[in-house]
DNA sequence: AACGTGCACAACCGCAGTAAA
DNA sequence: GTTTACTGCGGTTGTGCACGT
């Protein structure tokens, strides 16, 4: 059975030898890759296009970094792998030097254990049913009651598992007066956390970041659609409010979006950043959103500098991102 | 020594997205 | 608008090695 991309061709398969390497090697070192399918030719090679690809990203390209994976790596691919799942490719992007079937590799083989070990679900990062204590945090909606489990990152990337804040009772529909929610952190109680409450609390209409820099609502408005694809905080979607409170949100549309973050950066040229580092990476971060939005390039180690609010932990489409700087 | 098992890693397969024809 | 080729990605399988019996 051949390979489809290249039934045409006869070609090898299985393991590469050292002299296929190093046809390979020798060719995009001196032409560039150029079009894989034609790679193998040109290189004298009897593999597919495909497969010299993946020989050159996963084993050959001169930036790969070798070994075993550090204690610090680790904890990047967990924190990185709760936000956005199985995305290796995502994930490989903020390990610099290891590619993606690395990370899935070093996960399947490693970290998937570990984390079973420690009673911990390596999909949802939540604890195991049989780990649970009984007396859970429950939110209730119109249409459903959904088992929580509350999640945040602090400062220096540590993941912290708040299991049993009281019980606590969600309409879905925009409350006349939010109800107060147990904030189990102080990252949740900081007052520049985002998720502010609208310009009137009592409305009944849904409200999108008011106030606020441009950078966070950049950031925000940036993370909800590309993080999820869709609004991930669309309709009968809750947000936490500054003051603790539950109030409704919806995601900007794009035009809102240029509009209010136009007029906020008029607002910051009159402001003086005492941290250019700080400054220039959101700088850097907003850029790169604004140009594409791909996650790709996303910064989550700096995300996860921030506080963190997260739902349902089972797709990004639940989740809720806060932060401050 | 022979065999079985588990593990880590390399490679493949199939699908989806995208751009060009 | 459709087809085709190409690329990238995630899931899965294959391979070689180490270790225990």
């Amino acid at each position: 059975m051949g390979h489809r991309c290249c039934s045409k061709q006869k070609v090898k398969r299985g393991l590469w030898s050292p002299e296929e390497d190093e046809k390979l090697i020798k060719h995009i070192t001196e032409h560039g890759h150029g079009s894989w399918s034609s790679v193998p030719k040109l290189a004298g090679l009897q593999r597919c296009g495909k497969s010299c690809r993946l020989r050159w990203i996963n084993y050959l390209r001169p930036d790969l970094k070798r070994g075993s994976f550090t204690a610090e790596e680790e904890q990047i691919i967990i924190d990185v792998h709760r936000i956005l799942g199985n995305r290796w490719a995502q994930i490989a992007k903020h390990l610099p030097g290891r590619t993606d079937n690395e990370v899935k590799n070093f996960w399947n083989s490693c970290i998937k254990k570990k984390l079973l070990s420690q009673g911990l679900d390596p999909k949802t990062h939540n604890l195991l049913s049989s780990h649970k204590r009984p007396n859970r945090v429950h939110v209730t909606s119109s249409s459903q009651m959904q088992e929580q489990t509350f999640s945040v990152f602090n400062g220096s990337s540590q993941l912290m598992e708040i299991i049993n804040p009281p019980l606590l009772t969600l309409p879905a529909a925009a409350p006349s007066s939010p109800l107060p929610i147990p904030i189990p952190n102080s990252h949740y109680q900081n007052p520049n956390v985002l998720w502010p409450a609208g310009n009137d609390p009592n409305s009944n209409e849904s409200t999108f970041f008011p106030y606020g820099s441009s950078m966070e609502n950049t950031l925000i408005s940036s993370l909800s659609s590309t993080l999820s694809g869709v609004n991930m905080l669309d309709e009968g979607h809750c947000i936490l409010g500054a003051n603790g409170a539950i109030e409704p949100y919806r995601v900007p549309s794009m035009e809102e979006q240029l509009q209010l973050q136009l007029q906020q950066q008029e607002k910051e040229k009159t402001i003086v950043c005492d941290n250019q580092m700080v400054m220039d990476k959101i700088d850097g971060e907003i850029q790169e959103m604004d140009s594409s939005f791909d996650t790709s390039n996303f910064d989550l180690g700096f995300l996860m500098s921030g506080a963190m609010c997260r739902d349902n932990l089972n797709s990004m489409d639940d989740y809720n991102f806060a932060w401050n700087f």
